[in-house]
DNA sequence: GCCAACGTTGGC
DNA sequence: GCCAACGTTGGC
């Protein structure tokens, strides 16, 4: 499948999943249900992921990666020091789940919503909907190749 | 910092 | 299990 998974590049930039190197990185702090249930039970080793950058100077698509490991007990729930410790969260009854994310590519410019809405096929996309707040959002894979294009039609520009 | 759109909580 | 109040997310 594909996805898309929103990060505030101040935690974690494409930047820091390219710097992960081979092993990549974590993906936790999910703390929604609904995006939980993605994670744990739909994104699977090898789908491909939009990665994208919100609360951020330049919000948009920033680049690819990669799921390398499937979900997992997210150990930050059990880290009282984290700020995504869940006191009610044990090793028999965890509930969120991490995965792990590999760099793929960064594109040469980050892709702006505005921009992805002028884009006639990605009309319908779940990302660019009024009011979306889910931090892992389905993909279809006419939407994933389309993003890849027209980033690629800017790094040829 | 505004505010729309959700999600969560808790009294009943 | 309803629903109002409150909290959070996140683009702008």
């Amino acid at each position: 499948m594909y996805w898309v998974f929103k990060t505030e590049p101040a935690e974690c930039s494409i930047l820091d999943i390219q710097a992960a190197g081979p092993k990549g990185v974590v993906w936790e702090g999910v703390r929604n249900y609904q995006a939980r249930n993605f994670l744990r039970d739909q994104v699977k080793i090898g789908d491909q992921v939009l990665i994208h950058h919100s609360s951020c100077a330049q919000v948009g698509i920033a680049g690819v990666g990669v799921i390398l490991a499937e979900a997992y007990p997210d150990p930050s729930q059990f880290q009282p020091r984290s700020l995504y410790y869940d006191a009610k969260s044990t090793p028999e009854k965890a509930p969120w789940v991490a995965v792990q994310v590999g760099f793929v590519e960064q594109f040469s410019k980050v892709l702006s919503m505005t921009e992805l809405r002028q884009i006639y096929g990605l009309a319908d996309m779940q990302l660019l909907k009024k009011g979306n707040r889910l931090s892992i959002i389905p993909a279809t894979k006419a939407e994933f190749d389309l993003v890849l294009c027209v980033a690629k039609a800017y790094s040829e520009s």
